[in-house]
RNA sequence: GCCUAGGUGGUGGAACUGGUAGACACGCAGGACUUAAAAUCCUGUUCCCGUUAAGGGAGUGCGGGUUCGAUUCCCGCCCUAGGUACCA
């Protein structure tokens, strides 16, 4: 019998399926190991071959894992809230719900068509109300929390209540909004219940604050800021404003050091650390007041302390709060004008515009902090209103904008370093000693800064201080699709429901959109209060809501008393290994990280971070085919199409062409005129016989006609060669093209397995003779390769070498059932199916060769190996037999192995020669 | 501008701590089997010189350096991809 992918594996996809093969309990026995996609949102567009290239990987791991005895939890679900399944019903008028199981099962279809190993019993669904019940819960801790910065971590509302009453305000450190309220324990007593509650929202993690926000009208929402790209919406490319609003929002902020230290604890790729890093944006340096004459100074931040004595003028954002107060009457049309101008331009304008310099003089002056001089106070639009405090201390000699807005306005330039080379522009370096700096003079930096900051402090106009770039989280949003926040309203101020009236079901609505009165979709639900009188929180959370906590759920799916069990998150602990695309960088693993932390916190587990190793996946890109139109005297389209070669002697126009009726990039001509009704009586210029058509790397989509279903190839090639096939085509963390040129190469290994099992009559024939050394030389090489190869995820390796192997065992005629039942246990992570089959063809149980042992390597088969251990020649030189050897070139001529157990081993080997390239013995024929 | 990754045949890519560069696969060329095709198998395939051959030379983006020896390490430059940006 031949090689039947399609019999083969519908066979054992069924298997696995009935018999639960790949379900999976806590073991006492086993050690764990957590393997985790990132899980996807069920599109209406299906999986493309591009998508499972992570899950292949995944599964591959976990399946190897679980051959070399680990306890493996692999599991799989769906991000199931979100923005296409909503403007779907926007549009259709059909229930989000609906469209979402639609899109799931055909999922879960194209996915178990590949064979992986998930233990579905698992599996979580972001909207399923048994699911998030558990985020609405999650929030409802974040509600009742704050942060405490002398114990270092979140505590419960109850314990910052507590101090209220024992001491009020006084000596709380916590992480809070700025306009906090001092008051005495007395005070808090006598506080109304309103005013308590207005109070504790400014601590609490999740809290309800005027803020601006990321306005979206055409989205009629607001966005989180990993959300906004360039001024316009990531989803849709729609454009943003600004826009003060009550939000609700997480005090992420508070986490702030806690989310960078941890990075030095994570095995993630270091590009994705570096965008962490940046993300949160730790600065440290001072806070500076600068004082005016009868009111609160202007604060300013600055990493460069030690150049304040080169400040010659203080700048503000157009948004500052001081601005209109420090304006003077002759300067007030001016400012006025400019503020407008500035206003007027979009976020996208003001990003794009950063070579003009434009500002205006307010006509005040502040006081410099320690000489006390007169300081100009301008405005420009190159300082941020959302960075630090708004306002900087300009200092021309060492930093380049304010440089050339110096020379723009002839504002003065003060040299504060003996080092510094201003002619042409600002000069940063620290490498000098201070000059016009009065007590700094002569310093170096190291020496000046704690100095001045001392002196700053005891003058209090300034401290030592960190800024960091990073936000608080934006967490409402006014859209339908989303988990509803278990929060009502009473006079005004937010109320959790109980616990006990969890999940807080999303009420049915007429319409998607929002209200005529502006308000979100949830606002079109009739009679939906809470108690029948309080107002419930309209907005939903958003997408990243439910991402943010999805590991712990899979620990214990079916938990109806809690998130999940104190028990299967001891045993489970946090996520090994974790595949994704690094698209989600600043979004989903920020957050993941935050209410990881948050949990900890509390007490619901040990993990400070959720995710130890991070792998990204490279996007497998879309590789489009032309043919070339020829075009007749007035330009117009002919039925004529001419071949690559022979393209530049015709005039022609190129057109996207269906890649699945392009067979290494040779275009099927019949097929071709079936591809358009226009092209049924297409002539074809040839080169050689044939049509060849031009590429293309784009991004994978319908209009390109450069789209590969997973499901053709599996019917095609069969699941194992669509698995094998994507590890081969390249790293895994490499973005790449699909290309389907080369597939039949990993197919064609398949059947050459699959021989190996079989005589020329194609009947099963495998002997119980002792396997010769050749033979178990070709085994061990490959077990000891796939199991480097895996435990560095490089399984494009992995892939060539299984294919070495089986030419050799081929060339060997082995049929050896010791040798093959060991090379398929191998083979069984990156090919699942053949291996079941084989296994069982072999006289083994069905759905065991997931749990057998892999096997052992043994260095003794490999002939390297004999020689691998370090030997010395000439008494000093160490060596690694037959590889290379590190001695003097010009010792070679009169090498000599004195070392006598050398010579007696390679005597003993029958040594025949040494090889020598260059000096050096790199070989040795035996 | 800054950060990160990368640049190897016609193509995808190997070469894990410096040690015979181009494994493996695709493609291409030639051949075997076949009435023919498919399938399968064999041979060749970095480039240049050399009639085949023997043989020689060059070669891992470019220019230098360290080394007996560099795709690998160091310095300078060019290019590509991803991220980020008046962040004070």
């Amino acid at each position: 019998m031949d090689y039947n992918h399609r019999s083969i594996e519908q066979k054992w996809q069924k298997f696995w399926a009935e018999n639960q093969t790949f379900k999976t309990a806590e073991s006492t026995d086993k050690p764990k190991y957590y393997v985790l996609d990132m899980f996807p949102y069920p599109s209406g567009a299906g999986l493309h071959v591009g998508h499972p290239l992570g899950y292949i990987a995944s599964d591959i791991f976990s399946r190897y894992k679980r051959l070399k005895g680990f306890n493996v939890l692999h599991p799989m679900g769906y991000d199931s809230f979100g923005l296409p399944a909503e403007q779907y019903a926007i549009q259709t008028g059909q229930h989000p719900a609906i469209t979402t199981a639609v899109n799931i099962n055909r999922y879960r279809e194209q996915l178990d068509n590949i064979g992986f190993s998930y233990d579905w019993s698992r599996e979580v669904r972001t909207s399923n109300p048994d699911y998030y019940r558990w985020t609405q819960w999650i929030f409802m801790q974040l509600f009742n929390s704050w942060y405490n910065k002398d114990a270092g971590k979140a505590e419960s509302i109850d314990t910052l209540i507590d101090k209220f009453n024992n001491s009020g305000s006084q000596g709380i450190n916590a992480e809070s909004d700025e306009d906090t309220s001092v008051f005495s324990a007395a005070d808090w007593k006598v506080f109304s219940e309103e005013e308590q509650q207005r109070e504790l929202l400014k601590y609490r993690l999740a809290y309800l604050r005027e803020s601006t926000v990321n306005w979206c009208a055409a989205l009629g929402t607001v966005l989180a800021n990993d959300e906004v790209i360039n001024g316009v919406s990531e989803r849709g490319g729609y454009p943003v404003e600004q826009k003060k609003m009550m939000q609700w929002s997480m005090r992420i902020t508070a986490y702030a050091d806690r989310l960078l230290s941890g990075l030095d604890n994570v095995d993630w790729p270091e590009p994705l650390v570096e965008m962490q890093r940046n993300w949160i944006g730790k600065s440290v340096g001072a806070s500076v007041i600068f004082p005016l004459s009868h009111k609160r100074g202007i604060e300013v931040f600055t990493t460069r302390v030690d150049t304040l004595f080169g400040v010659s003028f203080v700048v503000l954002a157009p948004e500052h709060e001081l601005v209109e107060v420090l304006t003077t009457d002759e300067q007030r049309l001016a400012v006025e004008s400019y503020i407008e101008k500035t206003a007027k331009k979009s976020e996208l304008d003001r990003m794009a515009d950063t070579k003009s310099v434009s500002g205006v003089f307010t006509g005040s002056y502040a006081k410099h902090p320690i000489t006390g001089d007169d300081v100009q106070i301008w405005i420009a639009d190159y300082v941020l209103a959302g960075y630090g405090t708004g306002a900087v201390m300009a200092v021309p000699s060492g930093d380049q904008r304010d440089y050339v807005f110096a020379k723009h306005f002839n504002l003065p330039i003060i040299p504060i370093s003996d080092s510094q080379n201003i002619e042409e522009q600002a000069d940063p370096n620290k490498n000098g000693k201070y000059i016009n700096s009065d007590f700094i003079n002569g310093m170096t930096y190291q020496e000046a800064v704690p100095v001045l900051v001392a002196k700053l402090e005891e003058l209090k106009l300034g401290k030592a201080k960190v800024n960091f770039r990073m936000r608080d989280a934006i967490f409402g949003r006014q859209r339908y699709w989303g988990e509803p926040v278990p929060v009502y309203f009473k006079n005004g101020m937010p109320y959790l429901i109980k616990e006990e009236e969890l999940p807080l079901l999303l009420p049915e609505v007429d319409k998607y959109l929002p209200t005529e009165t502006g308000e979100p979709p949830l606002g079109r639900a009739e009679g939906w209060k809470y108690q029948d009188q309080y107002e419930y929180e309209l907005s939903t959370m958003p997408g990243w809501a439910g991402s943010s906590w999805y590991w712990f759920r899979y620990m214990d799916s079916q938990n109806q008393d809690i998130f999940v069990s104190k028990k299967a998150v001891d045993y489970w602990k946090a996520v090994d290994l974790y595949i994704g695309g690094s698209e989600h960088a600043t979004g989903h693993l920020l957050y993941s990280r935050f209410w990881n932390k948050v949990l900890k916190d509390l007490g619901f587990h040990q993990e400070e971070e959720p995710f130890k190793k991070l792998i990204n996946q490279g996007m497998i890109q879309g590789r489009s085919n032309f043919v070339y139109r020829v075009l007749d005297d007035e330009g117009k389209g002919t039925n004529q199409f001419v071949s690559l070669g022979l393209k530049d002697q015709y005039n022609s126009i190129p057109l996207h062409v269906d890649v699945n009726i392009v067979y290494n990039d040779v275009l099927d001509t019949d097929k071709f005129k079936t591809f358009r009704p226009d092209f049924a009586d297409a002539e074809f210029i040839l080169e050689n016989g044939k049509y060849i058509c031009g590429t293309e790397v784009e991004k994978m989509s319908k209009s390109k006609f450069n789209v590969v279903n997973p499901d053709d190839i599996i019917e095609t090639y069969g699941a194992d060669t669509l698995r094998l096939y994507e590890m081969f085509l390249g790293p895994l963390e490499q973005a790449k093209p699909w290309n389907t040129n080369g597939i039949e190469g990993v197919h064609k290994f398949l059947r050459k397995v699959w021989r190996l099992f079989h005589d020329a009559q194609g009947n099963f024939n495998v002997s119980d003779e002792k396997p010769t050394k050749a033979e178990y030389k070709a085994l061990h090489k490959i077990i000891k390769k796939v199991e480097d190869d895996i435990e560095r995820f490089s399984f494009n390796t992995s892939v060539s070498a299984f294919m070495i192997c089986v030419n050799e065992l081929t060339d060997l005629k082995c049929n050896k059932r010791q040798i093959l039942q060991d090379l398929i246990i191998v083979l069984e992570s990156y090919a699942p199916h053949i291996t079941e089959e084989l296994w069982t063809l072999l006289g083994n149980e069905a759905g065991t060769i997931s749990y057998a042992t892999y096997p052992t390597f043994n260095p003794e088969y490999l002939v390297e190996s004999e020689f691998a251990y370090p030997v010395s020649i000439n008494g000093k030189m160490k060596m690694n037999l037959p590889l290379a050897l590190d001695l003097d070139a010009k010792a070679v001529e009169e090498i000599v192995i004195s070392n006598a157990d050398v010579q007696r081993y390679l005597d003993s080997k029958a040594v025949k020669k040494l090889i020598f390239v260059k000096g050096k013995i790199i070989n040795i024929v035996v």
